[in-house]
DNA sequence: TAGATTGTTAATCGATTAACAATC
DNA sequence: TAGATTGTTAATCGATTAACAATC
């Protein structure tokens, strides 16, 4: 059932290879050969091939790969083909932008939103309504829920996640900045998305690159006009 | 002036650097060695000490480091000692929540907020109006603006971006669901967040981790109760 | 000084790329 | 079949870890 040993970098490009098939398909290509892609993703071929060659022969030798095909057995490999309950803690603007993302397409469906201002509760992010934070646990007893996004203060976060994890919550999406996958038992799997990080590599970049020296990983092939 | 040849993953490593260490100056602590460092950050005290002689000597043998003065060189490394003008493109629920997420104490200023919709013109978010996205061109002639952050859907991402570049935009933090670097010149920074990539490797982890064999890197080195 | 801990070189490990035989 | 392109092994490259001399 499950594949063994691949590397983090590994799936982390899965979710590209994903997005662009998806654009193919959009724009009617059915077929696509590691070469074809790797021009337009700026990767090696050979890493396309090695990298899908650990969940499988998905390809045709002399063909290529058929975009829809390929894209279905990613999605799998990512548990997209399933759907997986969510909730989001904090209502506040970014748990409302992630509430009103768009998630469900891949599966990702919200069924609680949750926060401890009574002056949110009732309101309503698409068709779910914000709930008062204390009434999670019965939430939570009552309904499959399989993913918690926490979009709450950094203080907040670590006492919000253990209570989580008490009533069984086995993947957190985490906001809050603060690393919790240190901070809970090693089976709960976390995600922390740290946006202020990610500004401050923009930062970096900003100010160390000079012209036609891109510090990003892509080599600066031509100057264009 | 600026350092040559540092590999990303060193660079993606130190704004995690200097939120540790403002951590430790929050709860005191002035003085910290690579060991100790590296246990709260499950990281190697090698991996450590070897990120930071990229940039130079910033400890003392037998002593360690000193916490603030250390954090303060990451600080410069990273650009946050000085201001950063930013404008948000789309005053959407992303939008508000990025103006509303407090990263001025970074020295990432907000000082304009852009949108197409004109219900949201004049709306405020913090202490800025957002403005119709025509008026943008002229706004770029008068102001200071280092960093474009793009709230914005993907099918208008690519023209937005031109225009920005157009205007003499050269950081772009991209939320959009596409990769701008691959399309606009080398000398154009951006930082492409996709939070539904990020989503979909909590969805992996969701589905392939079975209980004591953790994917992300971190090793199951106890069982907690 | 003795002890501690850095800075830095060398060794290892893992990931990426190249090459090519297999095969559609 | 001939041509194309995969699947996969081998070679290279880069990043991480270990080790230890330098030195505070």
């Amino acid at each position: 059932m499950r594949e063994k040993g691949i590397s983090k970098a590994v799936i982390s490009r899965l979710p590209r290879y994903y997005r662009y098939l998806g654009d193919l398909l959009d724009s009617g290509v059915e077929r696509i050969s590691s070469g074809e892609l790797s021009e337009r993703m700026k990767v090696t071929a050979s890493q396309i091939r090695q990298d899908l060659n650990n969940f499988g022969g998905f390809g045709q030798q002399g063909y290529g790969y058929n975009a829809r095909v390929l894209r279905g057995e990613i999605g799998k490999i990512l548990g997209l083909d399933k759907v997986h309950p969510m909730i989001i803690i904090g209502a506040g603007h970014l748990g409302q932008a992630l509430g009103n993302y768009g998630f469900d397409k891949n599966g990702f469906k919200v069924v609680g939103v949750f926060d401890i201002n009574p002056d949110l509760a009732g309101m309503k992010i698409r068709d779910v309504s914000v709930q008062m934070l204390d009434e999670l646990p019965e939430f939570l007893d009552n309904h499959v829920v399989e993913i918690a996004t926490l979009t709450i203060p950094r203080d907040a976060a670590v006492g919000v996640a253990e209570m989580l994890v008490q009533n069984g919550i086995r993947a957190i999406w985490n906001f809050a900045h603060t690393d919790l996958n240190l901070l809970l038992p090693d089976d709960v799997v976390v995600e922390n998305v740290h946006l202020s990080e990610s500004l401050m590599r923009l930062s970096y970049n900003l100010t160390n690159v000079v012209d036609g020296d891109r510090k990003d990983g892509h080599s600066p092939d031509s100057k264009k006009s």
